[in-house]
DNA sequence: CCGTCGTACTTCACTTTTGGAAGTATCAGG
DNA sequence: CCTGATACTTCCAAAAGTGAAGTACGACGG
């Protein structure tokens, strides 16, 4: 498996990278991603775990059945790939924009 | 959508962003991509069906019945995001470094 | 103590995507 | 016309994703 791969495997899967980007905005609730993703909440649990279980993630207990997620170290460190594939798909959306200096 | 949702309808499905990769060295036949990939042909053929679509990449004719997939403009503006998420994904395979000062 | 509310999930039935094997199309060479 | 190489297409079963409804748990009001 190559490092893309390996990556792609972790934070690959649908939805994987959208809620990681909401999480650099700061911890957010299991409530406040599923509004602000539109994702289902089966999906969201069972992806929330995969990236706890990978280390991206974490889960930090609020008052008694709320609680926060928030990046780690691990998950912080994808910011650049984020920002990347952000970059890139807001050129696409401008209609062919190879220099794209906004960020 | 958000920027990062368009790029991810791009080039988020399975295989698309190591198709992309394996571009990123140079153009490639369809046959190369298969093996070097291990990806269906099925699969192979529908991303690169969505993916030529999408002007991410573009055929080039050889000779009779063969042809070479390139990257186009819009898909060498790829390359940050790919090595963005090779980065982290060779930092994963360390073992558990949250600090990650390699490469 | 009991019913209700808010938050965080789990379960279920259904649709879409993915993966593997096999078949089709086209052209070159013999 | 048959064989071989390359590029796909088609078919079917398995896996993953989606949406609606239900469960668990603690706080809160009566």
């Amino acid at each position: 498996m190559s490092d893309l791969g390996a990556a792609l495997d972790i934070v690959g899967a649908r939805w994987g990278l959208l809620i990681v980007e909401r999480l650099l905005d700061g911890p957010q609730r299991y409530g406040d991603l599923q509004r602000d993703l539109g994702v289902g909440t089966n999906m969201l649990a069972t992806r929330l775990r995969e990236l706890e279980a990978a280390g991206v993630l974490s889960r930090l207990p609020l008052r008694h059945n709320t609680r926060a997620y928030a990046l780690t170290e691990r998950g912080l460190a994808l910011r650049e790939a984020v920002v990347a594939l952000r970059r890139w798909g807001a050129a696409q959306g401008v209609g062919g924009a190879q220099d794209g200096q906004a960020l």
